[in-house]
DNA sequence: ACGCAACTTGCATGTCGTGCAATCATGTAA
DNA sequence: TTACATGATTGCACGACATGCAAGTTGCGT
C-alpha cells in the first residue's frame, strides 16, 4: 500500500478519494521505476491494496491513472467570456482564463514534477493529456466565435485561437518543468500566451 | 520529395503494398459502417483476405490502420531551414515547409474525405494522427532554436513556434474538410499559418 | 531446378477491459 | 441497537488485443 489513509473511518466519499489517490500514486511510483508499459494493472492494484477489478472501477486504463487531474475552465467563466465586454481584448481574457486554471494545478500537489517526468518518458501520455485538456477546445472555440463573430473566416480564426491556447498551456507547463518548477506555473503559461498575443490584436 | 523509388511495379513489393491498401480500405469501410470500436481486427483481416496475424505484421493496431499516411517534413529540408537564410522570415519558411508537406496528402487519394469522416466520428483518431505528425515537433523546435538563437527565452519562443505549426496544420486540415475539400489542402493550411504570422515577425 | 530470403500463418501466451452477480461495508431510519 | 438500503468491492467469465516463435509457403535470383 503506497498511499495511506489517515482517516479511513469517516465517510464513504473520503475513502473513495483515498483509493483513487492510492491508485494514482502506485501508478506513478511503478511507472517511474520500471516504465509504464512494463507495469501491469494487476501490480498497480496490488500496490494500492485493491483488486484488479476495482482499479477499472476508477480508471479505464493504466494510462488514465497516469494523467494529471487538472483543468476544466469553469463553464460559467467561459460563458462570461463569450458574452464578454467588447471593450476588453479577447486574447487577454483568454490568457487570464487559462492562467487562473493553472493555479488549480495544486491539486496534484508535490507529485506534479514526477508526473511531468513520467510524461517526458512516455510521450504518448502527453498527447493523451492534451486530448483530455482539449475537450474544452471545441467549447473554447465556440465561445470565441460567439464573441468575435462566426462568419466563415471568424470560425477559422476562433479555432486558431483555441488551438493557440492549447499550445501556450503546453509550452508554458513544459518550460516550467525544464526550469525546475521555479515560481508559479501561471507565470510561464502567461509568458507563452504573451508571445502569441500579437497575432490576436483586436482590429477595428 | 527526395529520391524515392516507386519502381518495383512488379514483384513482392507490389503485393505488399496491395495488402496494405486492402487492410486500410477494409478498416475504413467497416469503421464507417459500424464504428471502429465495434469492428474487430479479425473482421478487418478477413475482409482483406489475410489472417489476423498478418494484420499485425502491417499495423500495430486497428487505429493505426485508420490514420492518414502523411509524410514527414524531410530532414534535409529541416536542416536547410535551420541554417536558413537570415534574410528570409522564419515563419514564412515554416509555412512553406509544412504547406509543401500538405501536397503529399494526395497519397491517400480519393479516400481522404472518408478518412476525415472517420476521424470526425472518432476524435481519438485525430489526436493519434496529430501525435504521429508531431513527432517532428521537437525537431522543428530545435531547428527553429538553431536558427533564431537558443537562449532561454529563445527556447520558449521556438517551442511556441513549433506548437503553432501543429495548430495551423490541424485547423487548416479541419476546415478544409468542413468546407467540402474545396481546392488544395495547402491553401487552408496556409491561411491558418497566415493568421499566426503577426506573432512571429522578425525583430531587429 | 535449387536454395535462399521474405512473407504468411497458426499456436501459445499474457494483458486489457467489461458485464454480471454475489458479497461486504457503511450510513440511515425505525 | 437493530434492520435495512445503498453503493462499493470483488471474483469470474469472456472476448479482444498484441506479440513471440516456429513451421509452412511463395517468389526471386543463380
Amino acid at each position: 500500500m503506497i498511499g495511506n489513509t489517515p482517516k479511513p473511518e469517516h465517510g464513504r466519499e473520503r475513502r473513495k478519494r483515498a483509493t483513487r489517490r492510492a491508485l494514482r500514486a502506485a501508478t506513478l511510483e511503478l511507472g517511474l521505476e520500471r516504465g509504464l508499459p512494463e507495469v501491469s494493472v494487476e501490480e498497480i492494484a496490488a500496490a494500492a491494496g485493491v483488486s484488479t477489478r476495482t482499479f477499472f472501477n476508477y480508471f479505464a486504463s493504466k494510462e488514465d491513472a497516469a494523467l494529471l487531474e487538472m483543468l476544466a475552465v469553469p463553464a460559467a467563466d467561459l460563458a462570461a467570456f463569450a458574452a464578454g465586454g467588447t471593450g476588453r481584448n479577447a486574447w487577454a481574457d483568454l490568457t487570464r482564463l487559462f492562467a487562473e486554471d493553472m493555479d488549480r494545478i495544486g491539486q496534484d500537489g508535490p507529485d506534479l514534477p514526477r508526473y511531468m517526468a513520467l510524461h517526458e518518458r512516455h510521450p504518448e501520455l502527453q498527447w493523451r493529456q492534451l486530448a483530455r485538456f482539449a475537450r474544452f477546445e471545441a467549447e473554447v472555440a465556440s465561445a470565441i466565435a460567439a464573441r468575435l463573430g462566426d462568419d466563415p473566416v471568424g470560425q477559422v480564426r476562433a479555432d486558431v485561437m483555441a488551438g493557440s491556447c492549447i499550445t501556450a498551456v503546453r509550452v508554458g507547463l513544459r518550460h516550467w518543468g525544464l526550469t525546475g518548477w521555479e515560481g508559479p506555473a501561471r507565470a510561464h503559461v502567461e509568458a507563452a500566451f504573451a508571445m502569441l498575443a500579437p497575432a490576436f490584436r483586436e482590429r477595428a
